[in-house]
DNA sequence: TACGAATCGAGAGCAGTGCTCTCGGCTGCC
DNA sequence: GGCAGCCGAGAGCACTGCTCTCGATTCGTA
């Protein structure tokens, strides 16, 4: 492999110096990030970032897919604790994980799960660092069934569409997962994406100051609901 | 009361049409709302639109709590249908109802939802508004519960701290309301909203198809968990 | 090594935005 | 009837995303 150029790698740089100065931006100024901004913090003409970026949309996009893989960094890298054995616990710590890169990247969070921008359609690029997490949750909850840990849900509780709907969509990423079980999975997956969001938008303010607890506890009743084990 | 004078009634039809237009172009157009594009829409020149309102913030303020009432009032009057007399069939309802609405109403349900606006503080006129969801919710349990429909979960399962600030929120709205059945209304809550934003926000899309189907599904998990008397 | 091609930053410019201010015409009240 | 308050139009400011052109620099290659 040939040493890359002066200029590609120059060009490398100034790639991942202006996502970072948006980043910077984004965090401070809040979602409506302005091109003419960053060019600015850079000692940069605004035009000039079009020779990286060929649209505002396309920067966004590649804050989003990096903010994607980070959240599914931080989540997968949680629920594969080597140290946590109790698959609750290996749940509970994924879901801890969520929150507290949401905490810590609230203008991310928001880009990610915010309502999507008017004209902006989220490229297929996007779609597969978008699931890592929820594809975590359920993970667990497949090690777990073959662990014996879990007891699949009665079939009988989904009418025959959704468990059609279901069954395909396992057989995409965990064949032979008891559809019903994925529905919890999901169900967990909304949970936590409803508590972080809540939290995070301030629809807490004012009414739970104690938020670590009030998370854990929620967090503990959706996984009573989808049969994880006690704790202890 | 003396007749309202001609130019107060002009003014009071020209803020409900300005209101009006504003909501069309949120439809169409996205929540980036241009103030200019409603006065063009109204024959008239932008400056004139600050007549009628302060700032493109307080027309969005203004349509905010609108939403937020219609939601309300949706979800309450779902909630107390006469020919309802089965519990867990109200929650359903009300749900159902929630649900209907954003899909009827998606600009607006994004707006309230969304992620918040970097520079818009939520006024406190739109807190009230804004709890008339969760409170029906909430409402309906204190109901179950006074009927006897309910049992209350076990105390211990809550912190002391996290005990005290339900307790706290609980002696607001609905005093007496145990703070552990308190929190199990807040998770039905956040997996309500959790549930509608995915489906809106189009992270159900290429997944399930059969959508009403699955909503029913997840809702009545969390009515398991919560402990609503099971169906028939 | 020299030359043509590709790349890059600067600058001007266009159409659009929220918002302010001033200037007239109109309305409503004393 | 007159005066104060209301209202729409218009100009203007600072800002935005984006396009185009023009030199300067760098690259690959002959």
């Amino acid at each position: 492999m040939p040493a890359p150029s002066i200029r590609a790698r120059v060009r490398a740089e100034m790639l991942d110096e202006i996502k970072a100065v948006a980043l910077r931006h984004l965090a401070t100024d809040g979602a409506n990030l302005s091109l003419r901004a960053v060019a600015r913090d850079m000692g940069m003409v605004s035009s000039a970032i079009y020779r990286y970026f060929p649209s505002r949309d396309d920067l966004l996009t590649a804050l989003i897919i990096e903010a994607y893989d980070a959240l599914g960094e931080a989540v997968e890298a949680a629920a594969d604790d080597p140290d946590l054995h109790d698959l609750r616990a290996r749940w509970m710590a994924a879901c801890r994980a969520a929150r507290g890169w949401a905490l810590a990247h609230p203008a991310e969070y928001a880009l990610l799960y915010g309502s999507p921008v008017p004209g902006y359609a989220a490229p297929d690029d996007t779609v597969g660092p978008a699931q890592r997490p929820p594809l975590t949750l359920v993970g667990l909850l497949r090690d777990g069934l073959a662990a014996g840990l879990l007891s699949p849900p009665p079939a009988g509780e989904l009418t025959a569409s959704l468990h059609d709907d279901l069954t395909d969509l396992a057989d995409v990423f965990f064949p032979g997962l008891p559809p019903a079980l994925l529905a919890r999975g999901m169900a967990g997956w909304t949970q936590l994406f409803g508590l972080i969001s809540f939290e995070l938008f301030g629809r807490l303010n004012r009414t739970i100051e104690h938020r670590d607890e009030y998370f854990d506890h929620q967090v503990g009743l959706l996984a009573d609901l989808i049969g994880l084990p006690p704790p202890r």
